[in-house]
RNA sequence: GGCCCGGUGGUCAAGCGGUCAAGACACCGCCCUUUCACGGCGGUAACACGGGUUCGAGUCCCGUCCGGGUCACCA
């Protein structure tokens, strides 16, 4: 894993090709901002007809955890992101584990010594700079190995003295990089700290193994969050001190959100719950619904107003351009999620939508002699998510107490009296129907309608109300006798008369 | 705090020196209606502030304010 590696590596990787990677750490937890990191770079990537690589970075031991890889590929997989080249599949340039490539950072840090860009550093780990004013002046011009002799350092590492190694940071001047959304930035050279490249483990820190990944693996974007932002000037410097080709680097903006206590936005995380990809996904969002949101989160097509904003993946794909990333963060809009799942949910086909929201009607309805075959057509348009079904149906299962105030109703001039009139009316009506079915039981109410010389809202509100025990309901009365049942319905209804004081 | 990056309605956003400042979500109203939804139609609502530059500034420059990021042997 080193000389071998390197022999021939340039003739491995496809020239004139864009190459994309999405190089998550594994720490099991991939939020909205990873996400849509991981859609950007793939976007790229099929948008150029050129190849995406997924790459894992484990090179922190402490924050390795189990089964973070495969949540990463589950959520790729789900989103519909195909890597052409990553961990289990191979590819040219393989491994695309970090920690299988260890035996390759050294040698390039060690090269950096030669080339005087880096140094050993004995100060050991505990060192606690004086808190306050100056670390940086400090960690520049007082650290003592900074300008240790070479050979000595050699020396003391033969000798089995644990190190590190820092990258030798110019101490005057001005380092600019070019970045595709936010432009030329341009650093003082004083502001950059010697940071270490390689760790007292002989582990590469993630900035350093990132630019000789992407250099080795033949990355021409390098798509990432903005926090890496001042981290790049850095990364330049190093390109440089190899003479590496400088890839064009992609900052996107951050992913915040709205904290539900306290209103203010802040950045997505763990921490606080925020949703990530499975989180959203076992509450009842579409993959298709996530990632046309999240796309959208920080990017916007080109092209005339008032176009739609439904895009699938290859509408994504042909749309992306770098140019429509925005510079500035975005918030999470739950509301804006919840409006396109709904939609999405609404395209499905009627057996595709029963099939998906079968669990979690069985979940919500445990009662006996419910008909829930009607249920899901009557549900497919009136969700936001699929987890809302459990409070949409569960009058089902149990009727509501419910006040009797919810019979009178203004819009259709009904008292509480006049409800009751209406329901034994009604009542009667349906013990004496000879079937129980929706036509026999519009007729029923439709003919009520006719000989009182109502409205045929007056007579469905209160049957729909004594049914159901709740204003809000996914259907009408009719749909809501039908799949409680004539027992039910009627048991209901003398429940309904003592209410309203029969 | 230093440095870096941002700042168009509540949210996502178009805009790239000349528009009555798009569109979408949410919200409100009306219509439809068998409730609730769906659908249709309409409405409220924005260029953070102050200086320049210019015939003309949301668009360019400077300052202020606000927000974010970063300053680890984490990524």
């Amino acid at each position: 894993m080193d000389k071998e590696y390197l022999n021939g590596l340039e003739s491995r990787i496809p020239h004139g090709k864009v190459r994309t990677r999405f190089a998550p750490s594994p720490t099991g937890y991939m939020h909205v901002g990873n996400l849509r990191t991981a859609l950007y770079t793939y976007f790229i990537a099929r948008h150029a007809k050129g190849t995406f690589i997924l790459r894992i970075e484990d090179t922190d031991q402490a924050r390795k955890v189990e089964d973070a890889v495969d949540v990463i590929k589950r959520t790729l997989a789900g989103c519909g992101l195909s890597y052409d080249e990553g961990p289990d599949v191979g590819g040219p340039v393989a491994p695309y584990v970090q920690t299988e490539r260890r035996g390759l950072y050294k040698d390039f840090a060690e090269l950096l010594i030669e080339r005087g860009h880096a140094y050993r550093c004995f100060c050991g780990k505990c060192e606690e700079e004086a808190e306050g004013d100056e670390p940086k002046a400090f960690r520049k011009t007082a650290d003592p190995c900074r300008s240790l002799d070479p050979a000595e350092a050699d020396r003391r590492a033969a000798g089995g003295e644990s190190f590190v190694i820092r990258q030798r940071m110019p101490e005057t001047g001005s380092t600019t990089f070019h970045d595709a959304v936010y432009g030329d930035i341009t650093v003082d050279n004083s502001e950059l700290e010697d940071q270490i490249l390689l760790k007292s483990d002989g582990l590469p820190t993630y900035n350093f193994a990132n630019v000789i990944d992407d250099h080795l693996m033949g990355i021409t974007h390098v798509v990432r969050g903005s926090e890496y932002l001042s981290s790049a000037p850095k990364y330049n410097l190093l390109y440089e001190g190899f003479g590496w080709e400088i890839p064009t680097y992609v900052h996107c903006p951050a992913v915040m959100i709205t904290d539900k206590e306290t209103g203010a936005v802040r950045k997505m995380s763990k921490r606080h719950g925020d949703p990530s990809y499975e989180d959203l996904l076992s509450i009842g969002y579409l993959p298709e619904a996530i990632v046309n949101y999240v796309a959208l989160l920080g990017w916007s097509p080109r092209g005339d107003k008032s176009e739609t904003e439904f895009f699938n993946m290859d509408g994504l794909i042909d749309a992306f351009e770098i140019d429509g990333i925005s510079k500035s963060p975005a918030a999470f809009d739950i509301e804006k999620l919840n409006y396109f799942n709904s939609t999405y949910l609404k395209e499905l086909s009627a057996e595709r939508f029963a099939e998906l929201s079968r669990p979690w009607i069985d979940k919500a309805i445990t009662a006996e002699n419910v008909d829930k075959s009607l249920l899901p057509e009557l549900l497919q348009t009136r969700l936001n998510k699929l987890s809302d079904i459990g409070e949409m149906v569960d009058f089902f299962n149990a009727l509501p107490d419910y006040g009797s105030e919810l019979f009178a109703n203004k819009k259709n001039k009904l008292s509480e009296e006049d409800s009751l009139e209406i329901l034994e009316k009604v009542c009667s009506a349906f013990a004496e129907l000879k079937d129980w079915t929706y036509d026999s039981l519009h007729d029923a109410l439709y003919s009520i309608a006719e000989s009182t010389g109502s409205k045929i809202g007056r007579i469905m509100w209160p049957v729909r109300i004594a049914a159901a025990g709740k204003a809000v309901t996914p259907g009408g009365a009719i749909e809501i006798c039908l799949i409680l049942g004539r027992d039910e319905t009627l048991r209901r209804f003398s429940v309904a008369f003592s209410k309203l004081g029969k």
